[in-house]
DNA sequence: TACTTGGCGTAGCCATTGCTATATTTCCCC
DNA sequence: GGGGAAATATAGCAATGGCTACGCCAAGTA
């Protein structure tokens, strides 16, 4: 079983080969924020769990296994940072914030999320009705 | 500050003061589902930073600086715990969501989800409106 | 008062995951 | 092809927060 650790690793990886076509330490290490020698630990630990194939120096492949993984926590990752903006999180909180609780969501949890998204897609006046009850909310404090 | 497993012993602390006016070291391993060895270590880590003060073998009480982190974690809690009921998520899956989650989300997200119930409750017609698309996504699948 | 027992505390271990400092490899440019 | 900079790897340390094993206190009972 992947920690949420393992996860964010993981899912930054995928994300980033599906961008650039590869997925180097330093890339990884950038967006963790933290430092290379995390990365290279992690990415041996990862190997040795069967989510990727790593040689030293040379680079890295998913495994299907890790694959699979990675697009449904690149996904969920994604509903999350949508579902945020939609209720109005400064973006400043909203990476922070769904890293840390994106590992913790029952499956039930994130398809009502899904469900939430849809219902304010389908009628954008119901975010301005929202919007509106948190000036009201503001105004009397 | 405060880490999230400091977080999980000071809500527990708290809620447990309010229900039975004392918080014993057994009731506290029980809740959290620890060992009470490790219930002492945090104890005295939670004195060390101020939260409440600890008497060895004698109880502990709560400083005015515990109690207001202790109220605000167990409104947070219950606020969660609102939030995934309105979207509909299953009784059985919200208190392990709520664990998972609870001291991942910054304020900035809480007082977002706090409109959005707030923004459910003034028009019950809209939760409603809510269960209608999940009703429809569910047919389409 | 003395004993027993259950609750509590301490010491020390382990895993996780970050860090710094240092070593090694690769790549690019001359 | 060789040298140096950048990238990557390794070693070893620290904090966190569990655990087990064992020692200590104190309340109830004889």
């Amino acid at each position: 079983m992947a920690t949420p650790s393992m996860e964010d690793y993981l899912e930054r990886i995928y994300k980033l080969i599906d961008e650039k076509g590869y997925a180097r330490v330093s890339d990884i290490a950038e967006g963790l924020e933290v430092h290379p020698s995390s990365v290279t630990k992690m990415i041996q630990k990862l190997d040795k769990d069967n989510y990727l194939i790593y040689e030293k120096y040379r680079g890295l492949i998913l495994t299907p296994k890790g694959k699979k993984m990675g697009k449904r926590l690149m996904d969920r990752h994604e509903l999350l940072e949508n579902f945020l903006t939609t209720i109005g999180v400064h973006e400043d909180n909203i990476y922070k914030d769904v890293e840390g609780i994106e590992h913790h969501l029952s499956w039930d949890s994130i398809t009502c999320i899904e469900t939430l998204l849809e219902y304010f897609r389908r009628d954008p006046s119901r975010a301005d009705e929202l919007m509106n009850v948190r000036k009201e909310l503001e105004a009397e404090n």
